[in-house]
DNA sequence: TTATGTGCAAACTCTTTGCATTACC
DNA sequence: GGTAATGCAAAGAGTTTGCACATAA
């Protein structure tokens, strides 16, 4: 079963209230907008997206935002370099990632033995993990044709 | 045994010939403060080291350089968001990356299952994979005393 | 009423590019 | 001599910040 979007809501607004902020409806159209994504979205993407319901919506805000949700774990972000970073909303069911060199699309998988493995290898270094993303390069199907 | 300097210079100066290329003091100086390096480093880090040794450099040369050996493979570079890359000489063995997030250092591993895994899962998805990238975020031992 | 959130524009950082010049082959 | 490589400065892209105003509590 799927967290709905007003499950999203309510724990962002207890969130916001736990931490005596202030709700904010530009906040709320971020996080649905990133809920009705079916793939990773730029900031870019997000604001042109946010800007038809809300069209005076500032780029600043869309940033703000996503600085915000990914700090209180609502959202990841996968880095592209010099490219900038893409945006998910964290849906609790982490997974990692095949990034196609060619046409860009993300494959989303989740492995559990690779899960399992992670945590031991940070075990052994004494390390304590608190986040990881792996991003494997290469040519995904429909590009090979 | 760890391939030298003179090896690394070689292999350089074969590929810049097959290119139909030519020979450049930077381009090496750059190869030779990588290798020199015990850690992954900044383009503007690698600019600041190399200046020492060629004080008319320019910034732009170490980024060129830098694409141009990525290209080539002979290094590799991790990406930190909107902070940039960090770059490294590929010295042939392959490992990913622990990175602590409260001081910034970064643990190296290898991981023989790892691997196995990584390609057995890209196989499954039909995924033709050419590299792959793995960082485990977290606090170090060090920082968590 | 008071502090947070917003929109705008300017500032900043990292990286790339255009161009005249230099260096290699 | 011809072409690649360089250094510089300017341009670009992505992101952050300062500030006045709007808005929630």
């Amino acid at each position: 079963m799927q967290k709905s979007l007003e499950l999203y809501l309510e724990d962002l607004r207890s969130i916001v209230k736990a931490r005596g902020l202030k709700h904010s409806a530009q906040r709320e159209l971020i996080l649905k907008t990133l809920f009705n994504a079916s793939c990773h979205m730029t900031p870019e993407e997000i604001y042109h997206e946010v800007k038809k319901e809300n069209p005076s919506i500032g780029l600043a805000t869309v940033y703000r935002t996503l600085s915000f949700l990914e700090k209180v774990n609502f959202v990841s972000s996968i880095s592209f370099g010099s490219n900038g970073k893409k945006y998910e909303l964290n849906r609790g069911d982490h997974h990692d990632h095949m990034i196609c060199i060619r046409c860009g699309k993300i494959i989303e998988f989740f492995d559990e033995e690779l899960e399992r493995l992670q945590e031991e290898i940070a075990r052994k270094k004494g390390f304590k993990l608190s986040s990881h993303q792996m991003n494997m390069y290469g040519i995904c199907q429909e590009c090979q044709a």
